[in-house]
DNA sequence: TTGAAAGCGTTACCAC
DNA sequence: GTGGTAACGCTTTCAA
C-alpha cells in the first residue's frame, strides 16, 4: 500500500539529463527535436517506466479525450449494440466514453449534463428522457462542446442528430395491416416525450389517413415505458369485449415487445392466429420464435457507428448535420387477414 | 463559438472580495468557515455561475472519482444488466464509469488497463478476455488502486472478486438429465480461458463422475465464443449419426444459447421433443418461448450491485474479498426422458 | 477564521 | 534545437 511517488516527466528529464520541455517535445512529436535527443529521452523513459499523466495533460490542454454518453437503459438491446459500436469507433480515434444513466426525468438529465461539463468531457452523446424539456435544452445549450443527439430532436439547438426513420417503417406496417382488413389496430409504445414515439405515432396515423377507411380505430397508446406496463396494457386490451378489442397490435420499442409477448403467452393467445402482431423493433431472438413475428427492423450497430462518425466530424470542426437511418417493415407469419 | 474564458475559483474570490482558499473551504465544507463568509461566497458563485473544474481537482487531489469498466461485449444482455446496476450504484456514491471494450486478446486487455492507469481512474472493474494470462496479471498488478474482478479468477492477485456459482447450477442440470436417462450430453460453451467456462465444465464433469454411469459421454465442447459459432457447432452435432448424436444439450452463455436455438429452429428440431435442452443462462425472452426452455438462472443485476458494493468497500479501505452468487437450475419443458 | 503561496504534472511560449 | 518558466484551476499547508 506504500504509495510510491509517481514517475513524472521531471524524473525523465533528470535521468536523461535534459529539460522537461524537451521531454515533452519528444512525446508530442514536435518537429524540432534531434535524433540524439529522442534517443536519450526514450532510453530514460524505458529505464524508469514513465507514462504521461493524462489528467495533468487535460488540465493543461483543456481537452480530455473523453466523451460523455447518457442513455436511459444499458440493458436495452438497442442501446447495448449502439454502445458497443460507439466505444469501438471512438476508442480507435483515441477517445474514451464516460457513461451515465439518465435518471429518467428532465431535472435529473439536466444535472447529469452539468456533471459531464464539470468533468470537462470533449463532447456528448445524448439520449435524454425527453426532447421537449426546456430545462434539458438549456443545459445542452450551456455545454459548449459538440453534442450528438441519439434519436432525440430538440428544436433550436446546434447539435448533430442521428435519427431512425420509424415513421416510414410503422406506416408500411400499418398499411399492410389495414390492407389485410384490420380496422382496430393498437399501437402500444413509450412516452410521447421523445422522438421515436412521436415518429411511430405519425407513421401509424398517416397510414390510416392515407387509406381513407371509415370506422378505423387509430388511437396510439403511448406512455408505456416498461415490459410490465406493456404486459398490463395488453391484458387490458385483450379483455375488451370483442367488438372493441383490437385485431392487430403494433409494439414500439424492445421492452414493450417483450411485455406484449409475455402477456399473450400467459393468456394462451397465439399471434398470427388470435391476432396480428408487428414488433416495432427487431431483436435477435425474434428469429427463433415460432410463429415468426413481423417486424420493423433497423441496424442498431450502424446507428452507433453513424453517431460515432458524426461525432468525430464535429470534433474535427465540421458543421453539425442530421442523419436519418432507414427502417424496414418485414411481414412474416403474424401479419394475417382479419 | 467564441470560447468565453472559464469562470474559475479565482473569479469567485474577486467578486466575493475574499481569498481563493476561502472559496475552496466553502466548497469542501471545511469546519472553520464563518456563516458570513459562506454567504458572501455563495452569492458570488450564484452571481457568476461558477462550477468547480473536476479535472483541476483531480490533478491536485490525485483522485478522479472515476472508475474504469472493461468488458468484452456491451450488447450481451448479462453485461448490459450488470453495467446498468453498476452505473446506478456507483454514481449514487459519486463515482462515474469510464468504459472500454476488451479487445478480446491478452495484449489488448493489458494495454487497456495501462490506459486506465494513465487516465488515473480510482479503481477498475474487469472482465478480461482471459484470467490465465500472465501479461494481464502483470498490468493489473501494476495498477495500484482497487480492482474488482467480474467472474474472473487470477491467482496471486490482490483484488475483489465476484463469482457466479456456475458449477452448482450446471451440476444440477446435468444430474437431472442423467437421471432422465441421457448418456450423451453436449455442453457447448465459450473459451476455457475464463472462469465461467471452467466452472461450467467442472459442474458438468462432476455430475457424470458422481452418478457413476458407464458409457457416459461427457465431453464439454469449449471455445465457442459467438452465436454463429454455436449455430455451426450445433448443426455439426445434430448431423452426427444417431448413435453418436447427443440426446441433450446444455449451453453456456447467452450468445451460445441464441445460436443453438437458431440452428434447431432452422433444422426444424423441437427442443424437448427431438432433444433435451438446458440454457446455461437465463434471458427475459426465454419466458415467451414455447416450449419453455429449462435454464440455469441467476440474478444479473444483483451481480452488478454486488460488484459495486464490493468496490465501494475497497474504495473505503476495506480488504478485498470474494463473493460467490448462486445459480439455480430450473427444469421446464425441455428436460425430458430420452 | 482567513489569506498567501506552493505545487499537482503537464504544455507552450520565449529566449538563447 | 534546447532550456527555463509561466500558466492550467484547484487544494492544502502555514502564518497571521
Amino acid at each position: 500500500m506504500a504509495d510510491l511517488p509517481r514517475v513524472t516527466i521531471h524524473d525523465v528529464a533528470i535521468v536523461a539529463g535534459v529539460a522537461v520541455s524537451s521531454v515533452s517535445r519528444v512525446f508530442s512529436n514536435h518537429p524540432s527535436v534531434s535524433p540524439s535527443m529522442r534517443l536519450r529521452v526514450e532510453a530514460a523513459v524505458k529505464k524508469i517506466g514513465y507514462q504521461p499523466d493524462l489528467v495533468a495533460q487535460s488540465l493543461r490542454t483543456g481537452t480530455t479525450r473523453t466523451v460523455g454518453l447518457m442513455v436511459r437503459d444499458f440493458s436495452n438491446f438497442f442501446y447495448g449494440e449502439m454502445t458497443k459500436a460507439m466505444v469501438s469507433s471512438m476508442s480507435e480515434a483515441g477517445y474514451n466514453l464516460l457513461i451515465m444513466n439518465s435518471p429518467g426525468d428532465a431535472e435529473g438529465d439536466s444535472k447529469m449534463i452539468e456533471m459531464f461539463a464539470q468533468k470537462r468531457v470533449d463532447a456528448l452523446f445524448l439520449a435524454t428522457a425527453s426532447d421537449k424539456s426546456e430545462v434539458i435544452r438549456k443545459s445542452i445549450n450551456a455545454f459548449k462542446n459538440p453534442v450528438v443527439l441519439l434519436d432525440r430532436d430538440f428544436s433550436h439547438l446546434v447539435a448533430g442528430r442521428v435519427f431512425a426513420d420509424h415513421a416510414t417503417g410503422l406506416q408500411s406496417a400499418t398499411k399492410d395491416l389495414i390492407a389485410l382488413g384490420h380496422r382496430n389496430i393498437a399501437l402500444v409504445t413509450g412516452t410521447a416525450g421523445i422522438r421515436p414515439t412521436r415518429e411511430r405515432c405519425k407513421g401509424f396515423n398517416d397510414a390510416f389517413k392515407e387509406s381513407k377507411i371509415k370506422n378505423g380505430v387509430a388511437a396510439p397508446i403511448t406512455g408505456i415505458p416498461s415490459t410490465s406496463n406493456a404486459r398490463a396494457k395488453t391484458k387490458e386490451l385483450m379483455n375488451l369485449p370483442k367488438s372493441k378489442r383490437p385485431t392487430a397490435m403494433i409494439t414500439g420499442g424492445v421492452d414493450v415487445t417483450i411485455g406484449v409477448l409475455e402477456c399473450l403467452s400467459e393468456m394462451e393467445l397465439t399471434p398470427g392466429q388470435d391476432l396480428s402482431l408487428v414488433a416495432g423493433d427487431d431483436l435477435p431472438w425474434l428469429r427463433v420464435l415460432r410463429p415468426r413475428i413481423s417486424t420493423v427492423s433497423r441496424d442498431y450497430q450502424l446507428f452507433g457507428l453513424t453517431a460515432a462518425d458524426l461525432m468525430l466530424s464535429l470534433l474535427s470542426g465540421e458543421k453539425p448535420k442530421t442523419i436519418t437511418l432507414p427502417t424496414r417493415y418485414e411481414a412474416r407469419d403474424t401479419s394475417r387477414p382479419v
